[in-house]
DNA sequence: GACTGTTTCGGAAGCGTTTCCGTTGCCGAA
DNA sequence: TTCGGCAACGGAAACGCTTCCGAAACAGTC
């Protein structure tokens, strides 16, 4: 019987069950009122004829798409991937679609906001690792689904993050305990993000603690650069071209401090005998280069992020904020001053 | 007058612009068979009601999906998430939305393949950095789904890829040039692979570059990981127990080699001065750590692979194989033996 | 035993397109 | 004048689901 290869629909799946269309469509989506006995057999028809419902028809016919759009800047960066990473595990686990949708820069950022209301392709949306405007928060609102956020800073939305300026702290004044009092900032904004919304607690810690700790703020040892790591290269030799260079450098994130480890090695200078250096994140690579961080739970976030928003869209209360906490990590790259 | 705000469709575009819902859908998709006159009307009447297809309603009616699907293991590592970039900016750039699943280990491969949760909803998948299986092709073809291949080795679909081979040559060739004759292999392979599909041109072109140049191969010297810089770090420590260690170390990837330049300096030998190492890929962090590495353009391939997919997907002919060319990267890693 | 309430289930009406088949109207050729 | 051919257009059947509404079955209550 060489039959078959027809594409099979519910019809078929409900006519094999032996219950109607309807029976059908609700054991299939786990809606109320069925029996429990009806929709294994149901269910274990579907999976026999390894069948799936046509999102399409679905949502033609008023249900849900079983998509949930992802917005992430910078995929191919550690951070960012590991947040998807986690976030996409516990959507697949329930079923869900994930739609990918990668901005990186102001104008591709616009583009997406700008038209994604227009078409109903998903439930729900996950902003991921970056504040959203305003202007923007007009639009998701048109959009009538579901959002969720994850990995930025204070968001309107449900949303799960670390606290920065905890995070920053941590670092601070892990240099501040061992005796460093000429301490560095590289802090790295984004490029890509408008400046409004550039989360800033990296930096506020900073000043936090000198204050704190009664060390007045030398701003020639402050510099700013876009992220990524060759930038702190380069703010590093400037800090080096200081009549008084740092005798540490705290570096708001793992790949800025890379960068800036790179030049104190060229410069034959030693770490941390000589200067010491802190990032933040807990980057892979920070394993590998003997580098002190403070380490965000990333993959955690983006796993939270999912499961609130599963909730969410199950009808259920969830806590509108989760703040993971973050940990120093002591690694080979700091130590106290020299003499 | 009030009314309105009911939500508008193919048939109010048709009725306004005095023409039937056939004509209407011709004149929208700029299908053939239209005149030019009607067309216009159409479409400047659709514009005035600010009238959108329904995506749902048009695919369910038998056009494509507009979707497509990526399958990729370990996003979180920089090469997979650079290839997906590439990948999805060229696809997005096509109207196109990406459904993302993420592979990891044995288990999520083998649910994939085995459960197809993109089944009816793509019009095409595209198997990014990983080899498919024989078993698992057959699943595949049971999508009934144009399918494309990307950074992983030859496959049986349309594909891009490096030629390992001649890139491992090319370190190891790098090696042998600048002196060195007791080289130091790290093999990396993946635990969440079949052993079957693990590619090996970068093991190959180890043993045929020693031959090529008259050096007897010393099984001691080669160290075989998992991926993952760590495990780099715990077989440059096996290798340095060695009674003769190597002078130089060629590692399948920079995290190996990473791993393997942790160990040395907490040996506290120096590099390249008492160890010259080298990776493959050129990870962002190759250039912050003064890696000398065999270059990849990674994100490219997954450019490549969707404009490839693209002309596949208009029915264009396109090549069948696609081998993107590596480089050698001098940075400060690699130097003569000593003495 | 009649009645009410609760589950479980089926019929069938949409949802908004695309596309298969025709039909209509017009033009030029015979 | 008739007719074949062709471009332009219309009717209506899918497409595959969800959900409203009502029927049936059954349990519990007085």
């Amino acid at each position: 019987m060489a039959q078959s290869s027809r594409k099979i629909n519910m019809a078929d799946v409900a006519r094999a069950a032996g219950v109607s269309m309807a029976t059908a469509s609700r054991a299939l989506n786990n809606d109320y009122g069925v029996a429990e006995a009806t929709r294994r057999r149901v269910l274990a028809v579907a999976e026999e004829l390894s069948y799936v419902v046509s999102p399409e028809a679905s949502r033609l016919a008023g249900g849900a798409t079983g998509r949930v759009a992802v917005v992430v800047p910078h995929i191919s960066r550690w951070f960012f991937a590991t947040l998807l990473e986690g976030l996409e595990s516990v959507l697949r686990a329930a079923d869900l679609d994930v739609l990918l949708y990668h901005v990186d820069g102001i104008e591709d950022r616009h583009d997406f906001f700008h038209r994604l209301p227009a078409r109903r392709k998903v439930d729900a949306v996950v902003v991921l690792a970056f504040p959203v405007g305003e202007e923007e928060q007009r639009r998701l609102e048109l959009m009538g689904v579901t959002i969720v956020a994850a990995g930025g800073q204070h968001a309107p939305y449900p949303n799960v993050c670390i606290d920065d300026e905890t995070a920053a702290r941590q670092a601070m004044d892990h240099l501040l305990f061992l005796g460093h009092r000429r301490i560095a900032m590289i802090a790295a904004v984004d490029p890509d993000q408008p400046d409004e919304v550039q989360p800033s607690g990296r930096s506020n810690a900073y000043y936090a603690a000198l204050r704190d700790a009664g060390i007045p703020v030398d701003e020639q040892l402050v510099e700013t650069v876009n992220w990524g790591g060759t930038k702190g290269a380069d703010a590093m030799a400037k800090l080096l071209s200081l009549r008084e260079p740092p005798t540490a450098v705290y570096a708001h994130s793992d790949e800025v401090a890379l960068g800036a480890v790179r030049t104190l090695r060229r410069a034959g200078l030693r770490i941390p005998e000589d200067v010491s250096v802190i990032g933040i994140d807990d980057h892979p690579v920070a394993e590998l280069t003997d580098l002190t961080t403070v380490r965000q739970p990333v993959r955690e976030q983006g796993e939270l992020a999912g499961r609130m928003l599963l909730r969410i869209l199950r009808g259920e209360e969830t806590e509108h904020d989760v703040v993971v906490p973050t940990q120093l990590v002591i690694r080979g790259s700091t130590a106290p001053p020299r003499s």
